[in-house]
Formats: C-alpha cells, sequence, structure tokens
DNA sequence: TAATATCATAAGGTTTGCCTATTAATTAAT
DNA sequence: ATTAATTAATAGGCAAACCTTATGATATTA
C-alpha cells in the first residue's frame, strides 16, 4: 500500500487513534480530548479522513482504522519511536523531553531515513517508554499489561510503559521514578477515587489515579 | 537574541538570501527563481520579513538581511548542515539525496536537539557538501574559493565545495566524480557559453556553464 | 418517557502562501 | 533626454487546513 503524504495534523489525529483504541472502535470526543481540540474540529477531520479511506465512521458510535489507516498510523508510531530512541540513547535528551522532541522530527521524516535510522540503531524493539516500535511492514505486538490504577493494594507490580505524551506529565512521574522496568508496591488507594500511595525504590509516593491509568505494569507475583 | 518559532517557509527564504546574497543585496527576483515562486509571492514574503523585523526592503532595490534575519537564518543553516553531516556519516544516506532529507528534518528541529546532534556529531566543521556550518552564535567563516566557470583553460583547481541543492543536479554532478576534494582540470571552455570540458579522475567529463557555477573550486598553482 | 449528556452539522473565521493581471520604477538605447 | 524594454511592486483573489460558536440529532438512563 503506497501512502501518500500526510499532514502531520493527519498524523496526529491517526497516532491519537492507534494509541488510544488500536484496532478498536474511538469515540469521537476522547480523540478531541486527546488532541486538545474541540470535538468539531475532530469530526471534521474524521470526515476527511473518512474520504481518503484512512477511517470508517459511524455516527454516534465512532471511528475505528481502516486496513490503510492503520498502516499510516503505525508508520507514524514507528517514525516516531525510533527518534525517540536515537533522542535519548545517542542525543543523550532529558527523558521527559524526548516524546515532544521526537514527535516533531517524525512529520519531517521520509522512509528512507526512517528505515537508515532503524538500522542505525540497531532495529530496536521498544521506545524509552517503553511501548513496541511496530515493524517497517506496520505491525507490532501490543503490549500486555494492565494500568496501575487497578492493581490492588499490596500488589507489586513492574513497569512495562508508561502511557503519557505531555512533557510536564513525563517530567513529574520521571522524578519520582516511576519509568520503565521500575518495581513498585500499591501501599494504599484512598477512596473516592483518591490517589495511590506507592513504594517505589524505597520511598513512599502519592500519585493520582488518573496518573496511574497512564503507567502499565505487569504484576509481579509474590514469591 | 530570542527568535520566535519560523515557519518552514520563511525559513526556506532565509535560507535562500543568506545563501543567496550572504551579507549584500539581493534581488528579489533571484530570490522567487530560486524558491520557484513568482516574484510577486516573494515579493509578499519579504513585507511579512520585514514587518517581523528580518529583513530590510528597498523597494526597487531589493532586501538584505537584519542582524536578527542574518542570525536566524545562520541558524536554519547549521540545523540543515548538522542533519547533512550525520545523514551522510551516520545513517549512510547517498550523498545526493542528503541535501533534500535534510532540509525536511531542519524545520522541525529545535535547540536542544541542534546543540545535542553537534555534541555527538564532534561539532563538525563542513557539511558533506563543503560548505561551513556555522557556529550556536550564529556566525561562520565564508569559503574563500571562486566559481569553476571561472577557471581559464589548462586550470588546476580542487573542489571545495558544491552549492546545488536539487538532488538530480547533485545525482548528476556526484555521478561524474565531481564532490569536494577532487582535483580538476579544465581541459577546455566552448564558445559562446557552451559547456567546460573537465579532466576528473583520469576521464573527460563535460559540464555546463550553469553547472560548473555551483562548484567552487580553490586553484591549485602549477608546481 | 423525559432529562441529560454526547455527538454531528451548519455557517463562518483566520492564517498562510500561492496565483494572475495591472501599474510603477529603473535601465538601456536611441 | 526621451522612449522602449526590463524588472519590481501592488491590487485583488483563491484554496487548503484548521479553528470557532450556535444549533440540531441521537443515545442513555433515571
Amino acid at each position: 500500500m503506497i501512502l501518500q503524504p500526510l499532514s502531520e495534523s493527519t498524523e496526529m489525529y491517526l497516532k491519537a487513534m492507534v494509541e488510544l483504541g488500536g484496532r478498536e472502535v474511538v469515540a469521537v470526543g476522547r480523540l478531541a480530548e486527546r488532541l486538545s481540540v474541540t470535538s468539531v474540529s475532530a469530526n471534521e477531520m474524521m470526515r476527511r479522513l473518512g474520504e481518503q479511506g484512512l477511517v470508517s465512521h459511524t455516527p454516534y458510535k465512532g471511528v475505528t482504522l481502516t486496513q490503510m489507516g492503520r498502516e499510516a498510523a503505525c508508520n507514524v508510531l514507528r517514525r516516531q519511536r525510533l527518534w525517540e530512541c536515537f533522542l535519548y540513547a545517542h542525543l543523550k535528551i532529558e527523558w521527559p523531553q524526548v516524546y515532544e522532541l521526537a514527535c516533531d522530527l517524525e512529520h519531517a521524516t521520509a522512509p528512507a531515513v526512517t528505515e537508515a535510522l532503524a538500522a542505525f540503531l540497531g532495529q530496536p524493539s521498544h521506545c524509552p517508554y517503553g511501548d513496541p516500535i511496530p515493524a517497517a511492514d506496520g505491525e507490532f505486538e501490543p503490549l500486555l499489561g494492565i494500568s496501575l490504577s487497578v492493581v490492588g493494594v499490596g500488589g507489586h507490580a513492574r513497569i512495562l510503559a508508561v502511557r503519557a505524551t505531555d512533557t510536564d506529565v513525563l517530567k513529574y512521574l520521571y522524578e519520582r521514578g516511576l519509568v520503565p522496568a521500575c518495581e513498585v508496591q500499591v501501599v494504599e488507594a484512598a477512596p473516592l477515587q483518591g490517589p495511590l500511595t506507592l513504594r517505589v525504590n524505597g520511598k513512599e509516593v502519592a500519585l493520582g489515579l488518573a496518573l496511574a491509568e497512564f503507567v502499565i505494569v505487569e504484576i509481579i507475583p509474590a514469591s
């Protein structure tokens, strides 16, 4: 499938769709929320993407990526995450800033550069935030993990990935040691959707539930 | 001087100005020609850049970069040429394609990335096309060389830089060995602005005068 | 089934950058 | 010096890509 060049904005919508819903239906409102635009703007874009055959839109139900849309979206993710690897491992850019800076570069990256970069990096499988890098053909293994927000009190878990994109949010998590491979224990969960209290690297850390949603973990069975 | 983010198009105009005129006045028509737009478009952009204090425009005379404009332009050149180094030396992108691909990336490059890239590359002084890379503060030594088109018949010269930007033109030169550090001898100059005949790596090569303009050389004195 | 929340569409605005056609200034040539 | 030819600038307009507010349609749930 040959993909015509897409606008930066289009690529952001596609990326948000695959990050938010994968192969599932996504509510247009969620998309608008994530991209910080009005739902009108998101709707309009969905109409355009529908005309281009990238998404399928069932009014009042939501949108899904078509095969073509999914390929395009995975291609964007591949570029993004390869740049993240480069910025982090070679340019020594601070972890919280990597996402945003890679995002700028991703839209300006020709296929030849993408593949040369992948080769240079040694075909990495995961980005610095723990998410898998789609292959050149567009497919990838979704991470099998659960959100930290659903781990029960007393549970031990290892962070697999951090799904935040905002630099300030990433900075907040970074300062508390909440990065991939880190192990955490849920000490307490405050009632009424209150914050979690975690034990991280020997220190107690409070983390709002909304933030905990972004943190993908695997349970470490009690030995 | 703090530079607000400039549009891609704006950066292209600034880059063309510094490449075409340096500190000198540039005719708006030349600029339009170089960027493949009508002179109306170039005029309009000059008005906008004038309002932003980046250029000084004397109607019917031409435009020059202000100090601020020159800094912005040199900053663009720095990003462009650093990416050229990276693409060529590390990603092994073919020499003729490097310019165009670097050009895409240059507009998406934040200052932090520029400086981290420069450090990664070991603060290179020249790009793969032979031109100097401006320092972080914006200044650089202009290359002291002459155009191959003004070297007399019989003259020996060493190529210092190639000023072409079009991938096809670069490919043409590359296929004939006309790259920086290469030594050439002018065997013959056809009359009426006809092509030069050159001796390059033991082979005779014909080169149109227009193309020879792009090739910057230093004379090798007859020993 | 009525109320509420969510979603979709209508109509319109802004920005950016491009164009054709016209007018004005400059330069070169008689 | 005056005119012809060249080059530059302005007027007016178009299109693409996004955004907005206001309004109408559908779903959900009490």
